[in-house]
Order: C-alpha cells, then sequence, then structure tokens
DNA sequence: CTTTTAGTTTGATGGTTATCGAACTATAAA
DNA sequence: TTTATAGTTCGATAACCATCAAACTAAAAG
C-alpha cells in the first residue's frame, strides 16, 4: 500500500490544472465533491458510468493537477478537493467552475 | 475570402472553453489579447516562435471555443476578446485568467 | 485460509492534438 | 502583370488521451 503522493500546489502549472478540468468526467467529480465533501470512487464509477479503471485513471489525474487530495481507509479510498490551496493560487477559478450550469458543462 | 464564423457563446460547453485554454501557447494568446486589444496572427508567430501555421491552428480552436472574433482588414486578420459575452457566460473565468502570474502558467 | 471487495496497474485500441512544411488563396505593392 | 505579403488548408508525424478488460494488490469478511 504505497501511499498517494500530493503535489505541492506551487508546483503545478495553470495549464495543467485547466486540462484536468477540462474532460467533462473530470470536471463532474470535481463538482460533486464540492457538493458532498468526500466520495470514494466507487461512487463514480456508478454515477458516471465508467468502468473503475476509467475513474482511477481520471482521479489520478485530478490528483497530480493538485486538485483533489486523497485518504484510505481500510479497503476504500476517500476523496476531497483542495479547495483552499486552489483558491490562494489560483484565484476565482473554482468559483467559475461552480458557478456553470449543468447543462452547459 | 469566406467570413469568419463566430459561434453563438451558448452553444459552447464549458468544457471546450477549458480545454482551448489549457494549451500554453493559447493561454498566451488570449492573455496578449487583454493587454492589446486586438492583435493579428503574425504577432503571434513572433512572439511565440511558432510556425504560421500553427498559430493559425490555435487562433481557429479560440475562434470555435468563442474565446476570440475576428475581423479581416485587406490581408490582414486583427483578433479580439469576446471578453463581456464569456463572463456573462461563465462569470469568473476570464478574471482568473488574467489573474495567473506569468511563471505560473 | 479462502473469498469477496475496492482500487491500481498494465496493455491494447481508436481517437485527438501540436507541430511543421508545402501548396494554396487573396490582397497589396512594385 | 508580376511579385511580395498574410494567412489558411492539407498531409504527415509523433505524442498524447479516454476507454476498457485483464491481471494484480491489499484489506475485509466468511
Amino acid at each position: 500500500m504505497k501511499p498517494l503522493h500530493h503535489p505541492s500546489i506551487d508546483t503545478i502549472p495553470y495549464t495543467k490544472v485547466l486540462h484536468a478540468l477540462s474532460e467533462p468526467n473530470r470536471l463532474r467529480i470535481i463538482r460533486c465533491l464540492r457538493e458532498s465533501g468526500e466520495n470514494n470512487c466507487s461512487t463514480y464509477s456508478l454515477e458516471l458510468m465508467l468502468n473503475k479503471s476509467t475513474v482511477s485513471h481520471h482521479i489520478k489525474i485530478l490528483r497530480e493537477a493538485g486538485l483533489i487530495k486523497g485518504r484510505i481507509e481500510g479497503k476504500e479510498h476517500y476523496y476531497s478537493l483542495r479547495k483552499d490551496e486552489i483558491e490562494q493560487k489560483f484565484p476565482g477559478l473554482l468559483s467559475s467552475v461552480f458557478a456553470v450550469k449543468d447543462e452547459d458543462l
């Protein structure tokens, strides 16, 4: 069980964050995390109707872009938004993401 | 000389806009347009050290994502930001783009 | 200990993208 | 009319990406 790596926000280019957010399923994951605070992968496999390996892939990209952080509890992985850090480094970005209407994704 | 097509902002998904902005050279073009108001392609060929066909490609993606509009004058094409429309549809997004420091792109 | 459950990793596939050079179009200049 | 200039389009290439299934890892349940 290797621990999850969470990059320092300072090392992450803005374009990398935008790229992570520019995939519709990943954007849905981020928006879902705002509502629920914390979720695990099986939640998204169900909600997005994606294979679990695909979800794992998207989660990894979001994590490496500094957008989410993970916590392992038993055999479940829980993820949450790195809200304050992102807001500190890239002010207004997450507000913009959450302001968008579902039908405009 | 077929006229340039500018899609209505209402037809453009947020993820498409993010994707257009997630490429560093395209993001530089957008940020440059904020400063200068209007520019043509040769400006960017020089500034970004890219082949003119590559610049043309990026400009097209930005235009089709609803971010810029073009005006043809003689043999030069001038581009400008669709600032107000974007701000109306996706509030805060452009502010976030302009708030980023050059070294964090 | 065996089985189930949650998730990652790997390999493959089909699609997309950034880049360039060459050919093309259209306007302006000589 | 010939030439130069600004930009688009096309074709090719190499890299990247979203997706899935299969194999793997680790923890919980039986």
